[in-house]
DNA sequence: CGTCTATTTGAATGTACTCAAAAGCGGTGG
DNA sequence: CCACCGCTTTTGAGTACATTCAAATAGACG
């Protein structure tokens, strides 16, 4: 059960037993449905969430109604809101479910004693942040100095397998591309 | 001399007079000609750069040979290349002036002092990397949803006045479009 | 002042979009 | 289990946004 999620804190911090079964104690469950919100924009996102099983997308919806996927996260991915769950302030993202999804998540107050209970987690998240930070970085260089399709390839290995499980239109809109448009660019190169 | 700077640090921290005075014994300063580059791209990122006067970019060089400005970093900003400063591992990103420059900085190891002399700097440099987080990640969101108009007025907005004491062809590159095109945008609009 | 680089302008091209219609696929109810 | 409905994907034609190439003009710096 609890064995991804340890797997994951174990990439960037060690835990000692008591640590695990405090963590552990924190830590809590909810399977959603697919094409579910658990974040809508605008609302307060009180939880940090870890994709134990399944897929979330994190996403905004532009003044014409149209949505677009910043990010993807399958399994061992965290998504939050991160302005909005540092300031418990209203959030511009929402986050919501591709597929059925396993999550566990902390509350801002159980992370915040976490933090004090355990406080290399603090380490642990800051470390996860500026990964974030640098990822995002990295895919605004690229989207400048790149083509659809060459996006397109980066998608299939940063996410790979990821794209036989969701929709071509989530892919599209995370490559910032119209589905028609995706829809060509698969055709040509079979 | 540090009165921007430690305003800068009372945007998200109060320091006694102790600590004042211990930062500003850290803080290192150096004076930068235009078009000097900081940080070559495959060196390591020794220092944390803050822009007391001028303006620094951080940018990327792609196999092409051509340079994808991801940021500009005018007075009161913060620069590095946080994956390289933070692993102390070779850089992606390459930093430069883009005007005579008067910058503070702090070492890896000076920042790591600091942490231990005075902790509150965690969490300033934590919100900062959020901040940064957050930027980078909306700016991927109106990347994916507006023109290249739209995007050029919304940097005059982030960047005020920056436009006239800077190169067009480096706020191109920031759009991701070409010189030729930024040119095209102005000339239609008077 | 002269040289080098940046910017402007114009023409032709390519990349990606819109609109529209057809085909495919998944879920639901009979 | 099959048929139907709604949504997603494909395909095609025409269009708009942005690029390349080239040449002329303007600016910056020694």
């Amino acid at each position: 059960m609890f064995d991804v999620i340890l797997a994951n804190f174990a990439m960037h911090i060690s835990l000692n037993a008591a640590e695990t079964a405090h963590v552990k104690s924190l830590l809590q469950h909810k399977a959603v449905k697919k094409n579910t919100v658990l974040l809508h924009s605008g609302d307060i996102c009180r939880n940090i969430y870890f994709v134990n099983k399944g897929c979330l997308r994190i996403f905004n919806t532009d003044s014409n109604g149209e949505e677009h996927n910043i990010s993807f996260c399958p399994e061992n991915w965290w998504a939050v809101d991160i302005s909005s769950f540092s300031g418990q302030s209203p959030a511009f993202y929402a986050i919501g479910t591709l597929e059925d999804t396993d999550v566990f998540y902390l509350s801002y107050s159980m992370l915040e004693q976490l933090y004090v209970d355990v406080p290399k987690f603090e380490r642990f998240f800051r470390i996860l942040t500026q990964n974030g930070f640098n990822l995002y970085q990295r895919r605004i260089t690229s989207n400048l100095s790149k083509t659809a399709e060459e996006r397109y390839l980066q998608f299939q290995k940063q996410y790979p397998k990821l794209e036989q499980r969701i929709a071509q239109k989530q892919i599209a809109s995370y490559l910032g591309i119209t589905p028609v448009f995706l829809s060509m660019i698969r055709g040509k190169k079979s």
